[in-house]
DNA sequence: CATCATTATGTAATCGATTACACATTTTTA
DNA sequence: TAAAAATGTGTAATCGATTACATAATGATG
């Protein structure tokens, strides 16, 4: 349990001052090369390590910067994580990831603990019940810049990064109607949530365009559990009329609906057609595979984190813009595509 | 963008030293009741934060525990996550989550991250290809406590919180066996990684005991990803004779596999019964439900994260014990159950 | 050759919390 | 009531890196 090795021990060695070898660390250009060099093989020889404490301490930044994520088991939250990931490392800066398993006290929390952990900025999904920015009210104060993505608050003038959720949910909604779906139910989350709220409108305004009325017994809003898609499916089972499309604004939903119902024996796409949302790994293991919206989740990331981290350099300027929308697409497979049959290769031959 | 208000600030507010505003905001006994609270309620009015650079480096104490994941993105990680943060926060220690994304390298930068943010200990699972313990030096000679979970070096005398991969295997395969399968295949991750050896052995002995022959050919070893499952499954699908049991070390490579067998017009279980690892989300989706293993990914969470506070708080002896081993079982879905069939419900009435 | 620039290095204060030790006051004990 | 113990608070050094400012050494310029 021997001592950490300081800047102190290494200029003692070396007959220098600790002002040197720390300038010397950072590759200060004030330095010779010559000292430079003995400096850091002396500095590795001794086994020093940087304390970040005490910089920190100094420099009052911690050149960390929070993610703040409603949940971590989607591709989606992990492509974005990695995107992160991508420009922070590149960026030399350290990130910590706090995420709130959707839970709107955790969500407080783990902010709060990113402040005092002194973050320089932060990068935030919000869990899906959150309805107000107060716990980043200590950020705001302190001008620590806070990046919104996915999940936001879309009234706020805080930088946001997301998809355009509303044309996604027309074009999801839309692609049913073209399949001539005439009684399509959404099945979504909590509609205080923006990504849900725009998705909802997006699919209202389809129905309105193609002249179908808007009926709230289509409109199942439950939250993001196993056991809730379990029961949507039995209500979409027991519903007369019975519908013939089901837009899901989360494969996650999606999946678990679309199986309860076939276990029920109804044909997916034939009885009825379903659209997921989120591209998850999920949609296209399952049988059939999932048409879904997919959206560039590892871009979000960066895009987040590039903005965060040019505005804590200073080389941008937070008021230009709030909004920045990335692109986004349907992609049609089997659950939905009512015109083309599942193609069903024939067994392989089985001998003993 | 005013100043930090810091103990100083308070003390001098107070009219006492920063000596006692230190200790009362601890709750330190010596202080009276009555200064604390005084204290307390002002830290609070100014809007005090805690500066834990310069507690950290005073103490030199992270009071930060880093978490070594190999991957976020399955139920089983998030459980143990969910399971670390219930105790490391009731203790009052922070973490920092890093995710290698089974990449070797990227451990490895992830371990010197950690040792450079200098935390008290450590929990990690290795990433699928790790085969050397050497980026943990540095914590083992700091005698920084190192505990693995799930992805360990059971060679190793460190310690590491695991389930009985080797009788899971065993029990997964006489599973088969006892379901009528004579040509057992079992797919499987890097037979380096503890997990993934510890399985096939199981499997092999399994067999043995079955008296029936292990064969090379039906031991197919890829990487985690969907590609490698969908090549798999085509192996299967040209396999002759055409095997009848499989053996899959992990749901998400089952769930592939299984459900490309299926579009090439194999039934299961009949044609071929299957076993996956690990009770992940999609197990239960997916149609016919997957046999699977279930192990309790926020017990391994707890008791990795007990053990090293445990041992933090000098509570516990290190040398005592090396290996914990968490209980697991089989769990019987449709995937494998050649006796009892399917059961398919009616479909619902639908009435236009 | 004197003066100014340039380059290289050192001095010392600073960031904010902690804590060993000292000191003062009050309470208990013999 | 004097000594001892307990209680409450203060003083000042410390943790290690950073950096404004000072200084020294070297080179360039007219």
């Amino acid at each position: 349990m021997e001592k950490d090795v300081t800047i102190y021990d290494i200029a003692k060695e070396l007959g220098f001052s600790a002002a040197t070898v720390s300038r010397a660390l950072k590759n200060n250009k004030l330095i010779s090369k010559r000292t430079t060099k003995r400096i850091l093989e002396k500095a590795e020889e001794m086994g020093y390590r940087h304390n970040s404490f005490a910089s920190n301490l100094r420099k009052q930044k911690s050149h960390t910067i929070g993610v703040l994520l409603h949940e971590l088991n989607s591709n989606f939250i992990t492509s974005v994580l990695a995107g992160i990931e991508n420009i922070t490392t590149q960026a030399g800066y350290d990130i910590i990831i706090a995420h709130s398993s959707e839970s709107y006290e955790k969500e407080v929390a783990n902010a709060f603990n990113l402040y005092h952990k002194r973050v320089d900025g932060v990068i935030a999904s919000l869990s899906s019940n959150t309805n107000n920015l107060d716990h980043f009210k200590v950020f705001f104060e302190k001008n620590i810049p806070v990046i919104f993505f996915d999940r936001v608050d879309e009234d706020s003038e805080r930088i946001h990064v997301i998809i355009d959720n509303y044309k996604c949910g027309f074009i999801a909604t839309k692609h049913l109607i073209d399949q001539g779906c005439k009684r399509i139910v959404i099945l979504t989350a909590n509609l205080k949530r923006n990504v849900y709220a725009q998705r909802h409108r997006g699919y209202a305004d389809a129905l309105c365009e193609a002249k179908i009325a808007y009926n709230k017994k289509w409109v199942l809003v439950k939250d993001l559990q196993e056991e809730s898609a379990l029961n949507a499916a039995h209500e979409i089972l027991n519903m007369v009329p019975f519908p013939d499309g089901l837009f899901v604004t989360n494969d996650f939903m999606a999946s678990v609906c679309m199986q309860e119902l076939r276990r029920h024996g109804v044909r997916v796409p034939e009885d009825i057609a379903i659209v997921g949302f989120n591209n998850d790994a999920i949609s296209k293991i399952i049988e059939p595979q999932l048409t879904t919206i997919n959206y560039p989740g590892k871009e979000m990331g960066e895009i987040s984190a590039r903005n965060l981290i040019d505005h804590l350099k200073g080389m941008d300027d937070i008021g230009a813009k709030s909004r920045i929308v990335v692109k986004s697409e349907l992609i049609v497979r089997n659950s939905s595509r009512k015109t083309n049959p599942v193609l069903v290769l024939s067994r392989p031959e089985v001998s003993d």
